[in-house]
DNA sequence: ATATTTTTTTAGATTTGTCTAAATTTATTT
DNA sequence: AAATAAATTTAGACAAATCTAAAAAAATAT
């Protein structure tokens, strides 16, 4: 099946805002696309025809199996094209994104497994993230427990292992949450608790048990 | 300026036929671009709007400067994109021109220029066709059709101007390509067919239909 | 529990590119 | 010079993707 260009963009949006909140709303997506709700609206409704897209009104959305499948040929694509322009083309990490915008919307699937080849099928683009293999695959992100990084170093919570209520209601009160940046600033020896700092708001402690269930990537 | 594929497609194509005929029709050009006449009609209004086009009603039309400006570097993305394709994805040429038909809307001029010095500034594509160069001057080609050359005089195929999928086809088969050298050993008085010969290959024979679409230089 | 605000959807319009069917113009035959 | 045929254009329609303004639903505040 071939979509259109701005169907395929949709598709990546979607994807990208499902990967850090689950489930995505009309106004997030319309503020990643730069267009109006409105015509988001408009668009689920078609992708929701074609069973790309798990929808009901009023009730947020998310990409059906189908629609992810699409969604990581596109992101395949667009990094693998990035790549191309830093490694073989010599540009700067910085300018290849518009260009890579335009060159995810070239159809043909022979052409990208050739120039995966061609690239000595590179893991990971210019900016760190990872490329689908030829199946679709994402290799997972490098999820590390706030036991085991660095004191002083930006991280981002990228995922909870222990999602019980009570962990998340403890997560909740410490205004922690998926996409929170922090850093570790003090690591207690004698109960291995973590004094953590989030920019603008006071220091706050948790505990190893708490600390070993929350993953960042630095 | 940035123009729709559609566009760009339809300014191509006229340049193509304006190169054989002077001016081009209406019927003929709807022909080339596999669509119907009014649809034709529609887009040369816009076309003359924007300045790209000299058009009068009934009279035939062709490319202004600034149109012929645009088709060029459509013409130049196009043949430097095949040229990629064969040369460092190991395509066929007779695979790439699909491909070559979504690659030529890509828009960056940064882009095309780098691909171009990536790929040492190629004098040719893969069909032997000119490829303009980065202000969208054309280098004239000074072929010979093979029915015009004399017997037993060594020839460097070097365009040819049919290039459907069935015409590559056959020369595939035949193991004529752009390069290739080869003599006419026959000329056959019945049906205008070829006797050839390939230098360590046995002797092949093609059709006057054929021969009129293979040029050389001698 | 109401009132207010925010989010989302609908209604209706617009642009681009395409189509079919009919009308018009030009070219070719008788 | 008509009559006929061919080429071209116009009229009116449609699908895709977008927009603005207004209505409806959900979330939040009082
Ligand atoms: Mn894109
Ligand atoms: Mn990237
Ligand atoms: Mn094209
Ligand atoms: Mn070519």
């Amino acid at each position: 099946m071939k979509y259109s260009s701005s169907k395929e963009n949709y598709l990546k949006a979607i994807f990208h805002l499902q990967e850090e909140d689950g489930v995505v709303t009309t106004n997030a997506l319309a503020n990643e696309l730069q267009t109006r709700p409105a015509s988001v609206t408009d668009m689920l409704k078609k992708l929701k025809t074609q069973k790309l897209l798990l929808y009901e009104k009023y009730q947020g959305f998310k990409l059906s199996n189908e629609g992810k499948k699409v969604a990581l040929q596109i992101v395949r694509k667009h990094r693998l094209w990035e790549f191309f322009l830093v490694e073989k083309l010599h540009f700067g990490w910085e300018e290849v994104h518009d260009m890579a915008e335009e060159l995810e919307h070239i159809s043909s699937k022979k052409l990208i497994d050739r120039l995966d080849e061609f690239l000595g099928f590179p893991k990971n683009d210019p900016h760190g993230d990872p490329i689908p293999d030829s199946s679709g695959k994402l290799a997972m992100k490098q999820h590390i427990s706030l036991l085991d990084i660095p004191l002083n170093t930006l991280a981002e919570v990228s995922n909870i292992s222990d999602q019980s209520i009570e962990m998340l209601e403890l997560l909740k009160h410490k205004s922690i949450a998926i996409g929170t940046k922090l850093e570790v600033k003090r690591k207690f020896a004698f109960d291995n608790s973590l004094e953590l700092k989030i920019k603008n708001q006071s220091a706050i402690t948790i505990s190893e048990s708490v600390a070993k269930n929350v993953f960042v990537i630095i």
